[in-house]
DNA sequence: TCTAAAGATTGACAAACGTCACTTCAATCG
DNA sequence: CGATTGAAGTGACGTTTGTCAATCTTTAGA
């Protein structure tokens, strides 16, 4: 896991000449470090790290109706907005009727929470 | 802290009514939002996630000519990605010589990582 | 069956983002 | 000094983002 970097001490090069060694890590990272990214991503805007927030301290599921007057949003956006956090498996919508309810997806933020710490 | 919301059960309220009460909370929650949103959005790239990965990884600092060669990526775009991340708070940087040193702020994560778990 | 309400979708537009080629700056070595 | 190197800054570009007005879809109630 540890990436080795060789922290010899620097002198000038001649031209040409490559600064260090390329240190290679392991791909599997890569993909961790995409998935981490396109939650954090998700998060990177007020309005939708609220949202989680709220979503978050209700554990049940909420109402679109109750979250739109929250924010000095129109509905559509408040609504892509969402879409955005479902695209990004954070949140999770069922409809009742006339109604959607949102919830928080339990694992979705494990990863890049585990990471953080 | 916590919001609460009425989760009435709902009825098809008649025109120009609203559906549901506005539910206020303080704005102490929007700044700490604020100020969360923007780590998560500096974050919310995978070559920014991966260069804090590397920096942690290796505690100390490490010299940008050492990240430049681990990306696909020409040596000004790893250079504004590290000012990303300077002006989110997330990582210093300190020249000795011709080379600079890159290093993640101890705390920088902690209000965000605390948040999400 | 007609109307109205909740919420999603679409289209548009300005702002911000990720990237590179080019240039500039600062520091080292001969 | 003059040449060279590591790294930051600039300008340009195509893409993505956040937002709203307008529209569409589905459902409930009369």
């Amino acid at each position: 896991m540890a990436v080795d970097l060789e922290l010899t001490p620097k002198t000038k090069r001649p031209a040409g000449e490559r600064c260090c060694e390329p240190i290679v890590y392991p791909d599997v990272e890569r993909d961790e470090a995409v998935r981490m990214a396109m939650v954090a991503k998700a998060l990177g805007d007020p309005v939708r790290l609220t949202l989680v927030d709220l979503l978050r301290k209700h554990a049940g599921k909420v109402c679109v109706c109750e979250l739109v007057p929250l924010f000095d949003l129109s509905q559509p956006t408040v609504s892509h907005h969402l879409k955005v956090l479902r695209d990004a498996g954070i949140v999770g919508s069922e409809r009742q009727g006339l109604w959607a309810y949102y919830f928080v997806i339990p694992d979705a933020l494990k990863e890049l929470s585990g990471w953080l710490s």
